[in-house]
DNA sequence: CGCGTCACG
DNA sequence: GACGTACGTGACGCGT
């Protein structure tokens, strides 16, 4: 029985573009990452599903655009040019349709050079030729130009339905073949195709239904009556012929792949549940094998978002593997590494990894870089190997220029993913070449998305806890101490081994990780804070902060005066000199040598000499007391601050660059390092000063734009506490509100009190420690706490319900469902379990406010450009407080900016009921600002 | 390398 | 009744 062929080619590039915005669980304001593909699955099941059925297929091929430039870019050079980059929850969709693509066993074709468009007619046009029938799943309408009566039809899967000559004409009023003479004179403002002004839908059919074609029209404008059309097509003739050329489509090119091996053969169970398992689609999953494929009942939306109660007390399973580090492959030839990124291309994804010669990514150079595209199957492409030693010449090695001009179009094609562990060492490396990684994923910040407080984020760790893999450590490679060597003098094969098994290990990880992000409901956090975060902090470091170096050395000097006289002052009163800096030594001058009473020994054995003994001690009226702890002050200021700062001093870029800490800190917040920039001194007026040492550059001030009592404000959120929303909402002062409340006046004492409870309450409070704190009686302390709980119920709920969840749970969440995780919440230590409590009341709260100003922070640089403010550069973040370089005379522009993003950082994802209040300020240094 | 101390939010 | 005495960090100096 010689049925007729039948050739379903999908256009799955527009696909995914419309399922995107149009599918309904799409609407949704937070979109989901997952979710264009989810779309995109179904309708290929659906399709797939048709074989054997009346005008089912037999032959099936999805057609994808590759994203090099086409000819029509050489034509035109605005062709396309106005499209907006895509959203940004899309981007990391496109790799996966091809992976779904291939869990459905169905070719996948892309051709550089050649749009989706040109190939799905070349294919159209030699189907027919062989006598088969073709469909074209697609919508476009410059596909409409190949329909073709009983041989070729065009399917638009969104609303279900046939595109025939009849719906051609009825949409153009002309037929298939002259659909390209109407698009040209009406242009195309979705692919920016010029057309004539003045004419649109109508009057270009109109046209072409009275003379044929655009030649005809162009020919015959003398006989054009109005006269404006008139003198519009002769001055646009050309851009009109160009229109043309434009939107004819190339149906001569040779097919990729032969027609016959586009045969459809069923649906092999195996590669799609594991595809579908990886993405967590669970009401497809529930269908494969079952129906066999019968159930064309739609793609039901969606639980794709639906956060099950995760299992995740404990962490998943271990998964032994076995690495052959003797598959991976030194690149050196251009062959190889064409050869790499091309399999990189076809993957749709590709795990990536830099090595340098040095720590500290501002300074330092490529040695090289590797590539994993599949388990075992990674490669290291050195770039900047030199001898070992003065004796010994560099490896063989491709030119540095060479392979990073061929590694940028793969490392910033839009539809290939970058994965990488810690992105964003390596994101700021590429950055200084020029290189734009995106899009990507970090398997650092999924692996601390998904398992923040259970686990370390290291790769060798994960590595270990999750495929009992021991990887090639650093030292063994480089050695440590005196012998150490940097990355770039290690010979070629022991750095293929390392590098390479850094890149693969990496992409295994990806692959257990990703699926975990939906199935525990972190895709939000993971896509909308997190990852977009790498790039964010990555130029934040990039730009670094000016500091002023000679003020700095100048305040050192002033310092080691006054340390200098302390000391002699402090070997007087204790008869004799010691090691004032000590604790040892300090504590027995204190309570041996000068019989001090109440020395407290720790378990260490040791006296205390901590800050809250030497105050009692200075109330008590011992000089040495004071002496010590204005010594320690200074010493401290002059050793971490003056002294340390001088040397951060970036020589190339003569500018301070910290380090960011995407998962230093278990609640969310960032973590700042080498130097730390989020512990300078503010609250000493004598500390204060080094804030001054941060300047803006000539013409610029330095802007601080802080959250004003972030923390406080979203417990009166969370824990719903009517009194102190509404004098938030009021602006009132809310230490004075609390005082009121619990003790029926406002006066200091009552108000500094009222500020400790409140704190107290974000901390996770304890009867003994308030008291402590206030300094009355535990009996005290404990009422006061009653009575705020009796003032305040929503807290006390708030307590519970939050202590009720972790403990079942194991885990906290904040409002964006960033989670922690808890593992003492049940331990039998009492004290290690009460440690836990604590943390866990203040995690959501603390969490929530590192949500928010990520969230701000990820926004802020577009937000600027969009005001026209490009030149105020994002520079440090102190976990409620950014700081802005700023041009003078741009003040007030750029606060309202940053005012606005901030405030509105919780929506369009949360409404809070309370606002959030930002004070801005500005001058030439940090202290200025404030 | 652990501990104590102290700088910040 | 034991436990330890507020949450989250990082850097420095001392002493081993």
């Amino acid at each position: 029985m010689a049925e007729q062929n039948h050739l379903y080619l999908v256009d799955g590039s527009s696909y995914i573009f419309r399922a995107y915005h149009r599918l309904p669980p799409l609407t949704n304001r937070h979109g989901t990452p997952a979710g264009a593909v989810y779309g995109y699955t179904a309708m290929l099941w659906k399709l797939a599903d048709g074989l054997n059925k009346a005008d089912g297929p037999t032959h099936m091929a999805v057609i994808l655009d590759a994203s090099e430039e086409t000819h029509r870019n050489k034509m035109y050079d605005q062709y396309k040019a106005n499209r907006p980059p895509p959203p940004e929850d899309l981007i990391p969709q496109f790799p996966l349709i091809r992976v779904a693509t291939r869990a459905f066993s169905i070719p996948c074709i892309e051709e550089n050079g050649l749009e989706a468009d040109d190939i799905i007619a070349c294919y159209t046009y030699a189907a027919v030729r062989a006598g088969w029938k073709v469909t074209i799943v697609s919508s476009d309408k410059d596909l409409m130009q190949l329909v073709d009566e009983g041989k070729v039809d065009m399917l638009d899967t969104m609303n279900d339905r046939r595109i025939g000559v009849t719906e051609v004409l009825e949409k153009f009023g002309v037929g298939p073949e002259k659909v390209g003479d109407v698009l040209a004179l009406m242009g195309d403002s979705v692919d920016n195709v010029p057309g004539v002004p003045g004419i649109g839908p109508k009057t270009a059919t109109q046209l072409i239904q009275q003379y044929g074609d655009l030649e005809t029209v162009l020919a015959s404008t003398h006989e054009i009556t109005k006269p404006k059309l008139k003198q519009n097509l002769i001055e646009h003739a050309e851009m009109a012929r160009l229109s043309r050329r434009l939107v004819e489509l190339v149906c001569d090119s040779p097919l990729p792949e032969p027609l016959e091996d586009l045969a459809l053969k069923g649906i092999p169970p195996e590669p799609l549940r594991e595809f579908l398992e990886d993405q967590g689609f669970k009401s497809l999953l529930n269908r494969v094998g079952k129906d066999g494929g019968a159930s064309s009942g739609g793609a039901r939306p969606i639980d794709v978002m639906a956060s099950r109660p995760a299992p995740s007390a404990k962490p998943a399973e271990k998964e032994k593997i076995t690495v052959d580090r003797t598959q991976y492959e030194a690149v050196v030839t251009e062959e190889a590494l064409d050869r790499w990124i091309a399999e990189a291309k076809a993957q749709g994804y590709v795990a990536i990894d830099t090595e340098t010669d040095n720590l500290d990514n501002i300074t330092a150079k490529l040695a090289g870089v590797s590539l994993a595209t599949q388990p075992n199957k990674a490669c290291y492409i050195p770039i900047g190997h030199v001898g070992g030693d003065l004796l010994s010449d560099a490896p063989k090695q491709l030119p540095a220029d060479l392979v990073l001009g061929k590694l940028k179009p793969l490392f910033e094609d839009p539809a290939v993913l970058k994965i990488a562990h810690n992105l964003k060492y390596d994101w700021v490396m590429f950055a200084k070449a020029g290189i734009d990684v995106a899009p990507y994923d970090d398997t650092l910040v999924m692996s601390f998305d998904l398992d923040a407080g259970r686990s370390n984020h290291g790769l060798d760790e994960l590595a270990q806890a999750h495929f009992e893999h021991e990887c090639i450590s650093f030292k063994s490679v480089c050695g440590v101490g005196a012998k150490q060597i940097s990355f770039d003098k290690v010979p070629l094969d022991a750095a293929t081994e390392y590098a390479a098994e850094d890149a693969d290990i990496c992409l295994r990880l990806w692959l257990r990780l990703k699926p975990r992000l939906t199935e525990e409901g972190l895709t939000r956090v993971y896509q909308m804070v997190d990852r977009p975060l790498v790039a964010t902090v990555g130029k934040m470091e990039r730009r670094g902060i000016k500091v002023d170096r000679d003020y700095l050395a100048k305040l050192s000097g002033t310092f080691a005066t006054e340390i200098a006289a302390l000391e002699q002052r402090v070997y007087e009163a204790a008869n004799g000199p010691f090691t004032i800096g000590s604790p040892q030594q300090l504590g027995q001058v204190l309570f041996d040598r000068l019989g001090l009473q109440g020395g407290r020994k720790g378990k260490s054995g040791q006296y205390s000499t901590d800050v809250n003994e030497l105050e009692r001690l200075a109330g008590e009226g011992v000089d040495v007391a004071r002496l010590v702890l204005d010594w320690r002050q200074l010493t401290k200021l002059k050793s971490t601050y003056t002294d340390a700062l001088q040397a951060q001093i970036n020589a190339q870029t003569k500018r301070v660059h910290t380090s960011y800490s995407l998962s230093g800190a278990q609640t969310g917040r960032l973590a700042s390092t080498e130097p730390n920039l989020q512990n300078i001194p503010i609250r000493t007026e004598i500390g204060r000063q080094i804030r001054d040492a941060f300047v803006a550059e000539p013409g610029h001030v330095l802007m601080s734009a802080d959250y004003s009592q972030i923390e406080l404000r979203l417990a009166a959120h969370m824990a719903d506490v009517p009194q102190l929303k509404e004098a938030f909402a009021k602006g009132e002062d809310i230490h004075a509100m609390t005082a009121e409340e619990l003790f029926g006046t406002v006066d200091r004492d009552t108000r500094g009190k009222a500020k400790t409870v409140n704190f107290a309450i974000l901390y996770g409070i304890s009867s003994w420690g308030l008291a402590g704190r206030l300094g009355v009686p535990k009996d005290e302390g404990k009422a006061i706490i009653d009575r705020y709980f009796t003032r305040f119920p929503g807290i006390r709920a708030y307590i519970d319900e939050t202590l009720a969840f972790v403990r079942e749970n194991g885990f906290t969440r904040t409002l964006f469902g960033r989670k922690t995780h808890f593992p003492n919440i049940r331990a039998p230590n009492p004290s290690f379990r009460a440690g836990a409590e604590r943390a866990a009341i203040n995690a959501p709260i603390q969490g929530t406010s590192a949500d928010l100003i990520k969230r701000a922070m990820n926004r802020m640089d577009d937000a600027l450009l969009e005001a026209g403010l490009d030149d105020v550069r994002m520079l440090l973040q102190v976990h409620d407080e950014l700081v802005f370089e700023v041009p003078e005379g741009k003040e007030e522009a750029a606060a309202s900016v940053v005012r606005k993003v901030m405030a509105n950082a919780a929506e369009p994802a949360l409404k809070l009921d309370v606002p959030l209040d930002v004070e801005v300020g500005w001058g030439p240094n940090w202290g200025a600002a404030h």
